[in-house]
DNA sequence: ATGACTCCATAGATTTTTTTTATGGATAGT
DNA sequence: ACTATCCATAAAAAAAATCTATGGAGTCAT
């Protein structure tokens, strides 16, 4: 097939005007080249699409019928030019992304916002799932892209580590608030809420009280931060939380907020990735996203430490 | 929009293949026009299809949509370029035939088998009215050709006359069918069966008579000559037919006929047209077909003459 | 009828685009 | 380390599209 979409746009012009001078001031050329544009399609399809009488081109019932095909490819064609142009200028896309429950509660939701405030046609999902199914399904290839805590190594995903110090959530009138840092120490045999049994931050923290020889009074277990944190409001307990679930609740307060974030020694890790399908280029959106993404969570830690 | 249908097809290979060699070479190019046409594409629509990721394309996710699409307008194409260029062979189409009663029963259906011999994929659709009926379809651009008995001056109307000469029906056991010429003479007072009053063939046959000042016995009215000719067959009467009905009738005997068509004197005339549309070229299968509906009419002309 | 216009087709010159040849860098397999 | 394969790039060559110029043919108004 040796057709050029020039052709069929000149055809479709000619179709339109009626007449070849028309079409070609129309398409922005000359009149013998749209003249010699319709030549080749008629030469090309083996039909004569115009009677040439009176020195004028008179449509034949063949061009009529092709006119309408041509119409539908051109149109066709246009919308789907249209709609990769809105695609590479991040207009329009699709993005699903799996969430790990800290993060789910405010930052994604913050970050997707901002994200698409200038993306009115970008098709979201948000999922928030336990960091062992959001692996899962990163690794079928269901979302583009997952926040999770870093699971084992697995070579079909791509993961980008973060390493969060995680803080102590006391009220800011607490005896303890004048110190700087709160240490395993200061904690001791004080009632505090904790993640469920074998949580990561569970037992980061265990060790750390263990490490200062301290005693761990678990008063509450909790299965993610936001309800430890109203614990903590009420006077009942302290927590030692992840810095994505404190900045969270400190911008949800807005500036007025009971509670205080101090950093806890010892050290206490939650390492969380940035999850995507390794063997699968990334959307161009999805790129994009990510890269907001670990523009925030390094934020936290230069924030937090 | 600056694309080529080249890149599309080029683009669809290599997401075909996986690769722009392999690509390059199914489409009978070389490797570095596969890689600018892929390159172009993208740069054209501002959309990266592919990541270069160890010296190989590795496929991004606008790539595949923009594949189901490009795939779509592809294949609409080529089977619409596929139905022209049958078209311009004669092997597809439509065609709608309106015809007059004399030439329906046997010449216009003998001819539309023969033209269509080689055209399995022929849409063709045959209409049988009076000749005002046929003039009227005609004008307006209902049918692309029809054969009637010339209609009024219409420049709305493309007609071809043929004017035929009128002959005697008569038994081959006939005492007259030793006779070159039958004329009304010879016919006067004879029973004859006519078409019905104000018919143009009714009223040249009383014209003829009354020239001759011979006697006309009508002793029969019928709407078209099939039926008169049976009447005929039967040593009933005598009739004074158009040669369409007559080689018709002929041809449908196989050799094998009762009947005699003699010439008639003096002379009986017939004006049929063939129509078409003015103001819109017929299609490549309505001139066709007006050539061989001409040339059959000029055989019968030629043969009766 | 004639002259002024407009239409489309053609031819040759010219510009633009596509394709090729040649080459180099990167990667994977042996 | 050697070889083979992959893709991108640059320059040269080839091909295609477009332009200018022109001519024939028809229409319209005078």
């Amino acid at each position: 097939m040796n057709l050029t979409i020039r052709q069929l746009q000149a055809f479709r012009e000619v179709m339109r005007t009626g007449s070849v001078s028309e079409a070609a001031k129309i398409l922005g050329r000359t009149q013998p080249a749209v003249s010699s544009m319709i030549a080749g399609l008629e030469n090309e399809l083996g039909v004569e699409m115009f009677k040439r009488q009176r020195g004028r081109l008179v449509k034949k019932p063949e061009a009529e019928y092709f006119l309408t095909e041509v119409d539908a490819i051109l149109n066709h064609l246009s919308t789907t030019v249209r709609t990769m142009k809105e695609i590479g200028k991040l207009k329009k896309g699709r993005l699903r992304i799996a969430c790990m429950p800290a993060a789910s509660q405010f930052m994604i939701p913050r970050l997707i916002a901002k994200f698409l405030e200038d993306k009115p046609n970008i098709n979201v999902s948000l999922m928030m799932r336990t960091s062992a199914v959001i692996e899962e399904w990163l690794t079928s290839q269901q979302f583009d892209v997952g926040l999770a805590e870093t699971p084992p190594l697995n070579h079909a995903l791509h993961t980008k580590i973060f390493n969060l110090k995680c803080l102590c959530a006391l009220r800011s009138d607490d005896p303890l608030s004048s110190k700087k840092v709160i240490t395993a120490k200061d904690l001791s045999n004080l009632p505090l809420a904790t993640l469920n049994e074998g949580h990561p931050n569970k037992l980061a923290t265990e060790d750390a009280f263990r490490k200062e020889k301290s005693i761990l009074n678990q008063r509450f277990e909790v299965r993610n931060f936001q309800p430890a944190l109203k614990l903590v409001e009420e006077k009942l307990c302290y927590c030692i939380c992840d810095p994505m679930s404190a900045s969270g609740y400190l911008d949800n307060q807005g500036g007025f907020t009971k509670l205080l974030f101090k950093p806890f020694e010892p050290y206490v890790g939650l390492s969380v990735s940035i999850l995507q399908p390794a063997h699968r280029p990334p959307s161009l959106l999805a790129e994009m996203f990510v890269d907001k993404l670990t523009e925030e969570l390094n934020k936290l830690i230069e924030q937090y430490g």
